[in-house]
DNA sequence: AGACAAATGGACTAAATCTGTCTAATTGTC
DNA sequence: GACAATTAGACAGATTTAGTCCATTTGTCT
């Protein structure tokens, strides 16, 4: 949807409270009556943009996880992906916070439909992994869904404390060396 | 003023229309009612800060004219300073064409006065370095006041068209150095 | 040309927001 | 406690916005 492409950007720009209808209508190139034929509401289309940009972003994610790659570059792919499409683009608003806020009040269902997605297919990539001794969780002794829970709460930690800075993606990759020194099935070092 | 270097950077943000007066004053950690004790409307505090910022910028511009080096680099360096005081920073906003016009509404004679000040300097510069025999203005066949006028068309035409591009101070530097060939009292090359 | 659907400008009301002003209460300082 | 500075909060009036509606225009198809 081009209308959605346009607004989504605005939103980030301006944060909720501040855009318009007007402003909307403006970035998609359409009137604002136009734009009441495809949205009922400003609510209705920050749903519509959240929603599309959190499938558009699993979507992605999901190509990621079927790569030819070793299990760990595969979740690197994926946490990167997710953080690019969902969490980078807030973190570089000004009005963050707001934006936030205002997804989990209009968007709650989809965000945390998406969340536990995500978890899923971390965790089904490591059940794999471990069939095929790809991985040892033996020396973590848990369950795949626990780690990729583990992997999501590390993932948000990073971003509230990194906010948009550039260090995030050092904090991503570093977790994920960590997983990867922890799960090899042989020491790193002997 | 601190209430006004919280200021310019939420106009510069939001632009002037979208920016309220509970914006700055949260902004500048007071209350809205303290704000209207130090300025009595938007409009002020924007004209207050738009001629704090030219005040600002010409001080920076006129130590570096004063700096112990070629009349190139003197003249260099003072463009740059007014360019990252004055041209950069509305360029880095969304709003940009937005605040130009508030600008020129509300601080015309600010924003006149500076321009013409900055003129005033570089064909001072010109003027000594001539009188000194530093440079050669007969080449060129020209009054100091008109290369001056030439040196601010050409930043505000590389402005206009590169925008908040990094490609601005490439061109910047390359109408340096046509400045200096031409002006070198000796011929480049032999 | 004529028929048809989609998009538009513009008008409109009600609700929300913002401005600028004011006062009583609060805070911090001497 | 006295004092000045700051504040929260209320307020009226002006402006902006949301959401709806319709007559007109635009583009497409036959």
């Amino acid at each position: 949807m081009l209308i959605l492409d346009a607004a989504l950007p605005v939103f980030v720009r301006y944060g909720f409270r501040k855009t318009t209808m007007a402003d909307i209508a403006r970035a998609a190139g359409i009137s604002r009556a136009s734009l009441y034929l495809s949205f009922s509401s400003k609510e209705d289309v920050f749903r519509a943009g959240s929603a599309r940009a959190h499938r558009q972003t699993m979507t992605e994610v999901e190509v990621a996880l079927k790569a030819q790659v070793s299990v760990f570059d595969r979740i690197e792919a994926a946490v990167t992906t997710f953080q690019r499409g969902l969490i980078v683009p807030l973190g570089a608003s000004a009005d963050a916070r707001e934006l936030f806020e205002i997804n989990m009040a209009l968007a709650a269902d989809i965000t945390l439909e998406t969340r536990q997605r995500f978890l899923d297919l971390i965790s089904l990539a490591l059940r794999e992994a471990a069939d095929k001794g790809e991985i040892n969780l033996g020396a973590v002794d848990t369950e795949p869904a626990n780690l990729a829970g583990i992997i999501l709460a590390a993932m948000s930690g990073i971003k509230e404390m990194r906010g948009a800075e550039p260090g995030l993606g050092d904090d991503t990759r570093l977790l994920m060396r960590l997983l990867r020194a922890a799960l090899s099935p042989r020491p790193i070092s002997g």
